[in-house]
DNA sequence: AGAAACGTTGCCGCTACGTCAAGGTCAAGC
DNA sequence: GCTTGACCTTGACGTAGCGGCAACGTTTCT
């Protein structure tokens, strides 16, 4: 046979036999006078068993181990490994699908934020608690999407757990949506405005202790694997009067809660 | 931040990133005097974004396509489709597994032949079947996993019925023991022996029809995509005076049914 | 004799980066 | 000033399992 016709009758490719020859999985057959490669019925066998190999997803060079290792032994061997990663695949894709799963249910609920998926925790929170237009709101959301992302679990929750209450109380949230129009009107102040000292002491009152607990605690971990050196970059993401205000709410806060860990 | 920092802090690695840059799925920040990048919170929160988005399995194709395409409209869609693939990825592993769970039974029982694994039909004619020491009787289980593999299913179900019925008749597997037998013997013997004859006539004897009838059906084969041409290459597999023998067989076999489909 | 359908070798491309290699930059300690 | 070490820069190669193409020879059919 030459090598079109068994590969038809394996069921694999030219291109695929020539690669196992390539890589030493089966020796290259003869060859007719013409340099064709000429194939028996022994060559058909091999790649027979070569593919119900790769078929169970053994990789090539596990196939020829196989093969080679005389007669079998290593076989069961190389297989139990193979169950094992596959179940580790199948844990994987599950784990995705579950997560999808959620975010096409959020998607047809319209829940899904504009900047994708964020985890279950925070996908709640902005179930209630949307940006109202308010562009300091809609940046607020952004830097929670990223404290979602990086922090460790245990202040995640912790904040998620203050901010649900905020959220749960109507006055709070009114209270938050004057600060947050606030804020916007601050983008081309100057820094000496009145209304930059003003408005920071006004968010102090309103926004969780945890909040600042959780900063300071992030600005130095030696706990966590995060040890995040956000800290100016957070300042710098706003307009230089509302990074004023904001400066100015965490220096209330410190003098309130006695953190003086974050003081940038 | 540099780009060790940003890495460190939104859980990436700096390759990853300059990855990214290079493939335009986030824009490559501005640079320091000394050409380090610097980064701020908007990439980080980028960062995060399609950090989430790859964790759920998305290329970076699809990562650059979401977060071009303006705001999410294109993102449940994507999603969709994910799911559909991993759904599809589950379900092969799932198969792949239960073909595995299989093998390793067999395995643990003694019953994986040396030639690896075999469908389930084959693997339980080869546990009342096993070769008794005879190098034709091997060869022949050899030539029944190359035709596991490559025939199509009506075909294979069909031979496995009629060899299921001749294993479990003692009788006739005493008998096709001593052929096996009488097989060997020709290993080195002249085409022209008179046992060659003899034992292709007593072979057609034991052989049930249907061999014949798929192996016609296999040779022309135009409804099957199989049509594969081992027809020679069979025979070539056996010594002289054995292929001698089994083209006695064939005969006999071509005038007892009335095939003649099948004449090497 | 020309076209169709085979065969040959060889090299590039695909994913999502990891891993050197060969340097330039910066802060700290001697 | 010099070294050390931890950063940063670009660039290029490697990964698994082939697919696809190029550039060319062989066989076979018409």
């Amino acid at each position: 046979m030459r090598i079109g016709e068994i590969a038809a009758a394996v069921g694999l490719t030219t291109r695929a036999i020539r690669h196992y020859h390539h890589l030493g999985l089966l020796p290259e057959p003869a060859r007719r006078p013409n340099g064709y490669r000429e194939y028996g019925l022994r060559e058909a066998i091999m790649l027979a068993r070569v593919k119900r190999l790769t078929e169970l997803g053994l990789g090539l060079e596990e196939v020829r181990d196989v093969l080679a290792d005389d007669e079998g032994r290593e076989l069961a061997e190389v297989l139990g490994e193979l169950d094992d990663d596959l179940a580790q695949q199948e844990a994987d894709i599950r784990a995705r699908r579950a997560r999808l799963a959620e975010l096409l249910r959020m998607s047809r609920e319209g829940l899904l934020p504009g900047d994708g998926p964020v985890s279950p925790g925070l996908a709640e929170l902005f179930g209630r608690f949307r940006p109202a237009g308010s562009a300091a709101a809609a940046k607020d959301l952004e830097h929670l999407a990223l404290f979602d992302a990086t922090a460790d679990p245990v202040q995640r929750d912790r904040i998620y757990l203050a901010l649900r209450r905020l959220a749960d109380d109507p006055e709070l949230a009114t209270k938050m949506g004057e600060l947050y129009a606030r804020m916007d009107d601050l983008a081309h102040a100057s820094v000496d405005d009145p209304r930059v000292e003003a408005l920071g002491t006004d968010l102090a009152a309103v926004v969780p202790d945890d909040l600042l607990a959780v900063l300071a605690h992030e600005g130095r971990g030696d706990s966590a694997p995060s040890k995040t050196a956000f800290g100016d970059a957070f300042l710098d993401d706003f307009a230089p009067a509302q990074a004023a205000a904001v400066r100015q709410m965490l220096k209330v806060l410190s003098a309130r809660t006695g953190w003086a860990g974050w003081t940038p």
